[in-house]
DNA sequence: CGTAGTCTTGAGTATCCTCAACGAGGGTGG
DNA sequence: CCACCCTCGTTGAGGATACTCAAGACTACG
């Protein structure tokens, strides 16, 4: 990697990264656009959509979490990205997927937009079309951040960066430990490692009193400073 | 990483990922949203704005090409995404940013927005609403297209991906070679591996009759399908 | 109770990082 | 003009990291 010294950044220098959350409550709808969708639910690896698709919805994530995803040509899965409540995902210019959707957890609830219903509604109402900019810039800010998780060199940090931001998103109180909805194949196929080197970075980060582990599925980021 | 032999998706088998264009012309502007903005030079390495800068604008890249950046607490470098002409950034909910964006090229040509003045538009002129939202819709799709290229596992797949997807977008002739504005260490930062890595991974990709190097920043892609 | 899926650990190997060195090109100053 | 940086690109050697294969523990579920 790029050592610092050698490229002149004005003004910033090292920073340790640690995001505000978002000020704008993003999350409330605006009532015409919600008006519009309807809700579905999804069981567990539930198809939301396949790849080569149709592209005529948006959706929402209510509770649970989804996957997007793509199966290469040798096989092997990869995950693009991973939606929790509160995220948007479908929102495209193609006619057609490109990529499948499914449901990772066995609860999962999302909000169908249709896309044309939406598409009218925004050319008349200015507070609907505000409210799902805003939802675009959401989409856009959690792409890039996990492309500076994704983007690191170290399967530690890597692990580490995800787990990060997966505790931030559910957003449990502090002392708490978030229930992880998301098996570590998940992990791995999201950050291009493999499942064992997810598991011992977990066993490891434990042992380092980063983070404590109540069964597989329950974590808690002890020093959540020194990412 | 998971094969697909242990989790049944439902149609949707081994795929080949080879994107279409998009469909929609969303390079044009609405008049109205040209018409207040305006166009910025840059010289290479020069900010465009710093980490914890106010955002008051959104920009489009017109020439050139320029590196989202983040400089981590240990001094490494990490880049979150370049962006190409044709593309937009700087959408966001925050008041300040969280990344800087720097010149790439030495010849970058930028187009100016200033947020209220947008907003204000937006909310008065449902064609320019459109307009952004499409902006949006493409930057989220660039982000997903390079999650899945950052998300491989091997430094081959990566590069191999990066540029794949760079000479998809310069959109050259197919029997010509594309400049490469971007520098080894670019793409090192940008996919998590180290500057030699990238070397190697190009003299490879050459070796293997995959791309043909006139100098090290011209390139043309020879086997295009076997991605 | 058996089976399937998940999680974990170990051993050996391939990949990739680090450090080091060197050549090429561009800019600067003498 | 030429010597002198400095940056970029490239290659080599050695060591650290992560992958692969394999096996076992644990859980959920029929």
């Amino acid at each position: 990697m790029y050592k610092v010294q050698h490229f002149q950044s004005s003004k910033s220098l090292a920073k340790s990264i640690a995001l505000q959350p978002i000020t704008a409550n993003a999350s409330s709808s605006s009532e015409a656009l919600r008006a519009i969708s309807y809700v579905k639910h999804f069981k567990r690896d539930q198809e939301v959509f396949g790849q080569d698709e149709r592209s005529d919805n948006w959706y929402g994530v209510v509770s649970g979490a989804v996957r997007e995803y793509v199966v290469r040509s040798d096989g092997r899965r990869q995950i693009i990205d991973i939606l929790l409540p509160g995220d948007f995902f479908g929102f495209t210019l193609r006619t057609h997927r490109w990529f499948g959707v499914q449901a990772v957890a066995d609860d999962t609830t999302l909000e169908c937009y249709p896309r044309q219903r939406v598409e009218a509604l925004a050319d008349i109402d200015p507070c609907a079309a505000k409210d799902i900019r805003a939802r675009c810039f959401q989409a856009i800010e959690r792409l890039e951040e996990q492309m500076l998780v994704v983007g690191t060199m170290t399967a530690q940090e890597k692990v580490r960066g995800f787990l990060s931001y997966f505790c931030d998103r559910m957003a449990v109180a502090q002392d708490d430990d978030a229930p992880l909805p998301i098996s570590r194949y998940d992990i791995a196929d999201m950050l291009g490692i493999s499942v064992e080197t997810v598991c011992r970075a977990f066993t490891d980060l434990q042992e380092r009193g980063v983070i404590t582990l109540q069964g597989p599925r329950r974590i808690k980021i002890v020093k959540r400073d020194q990412y």
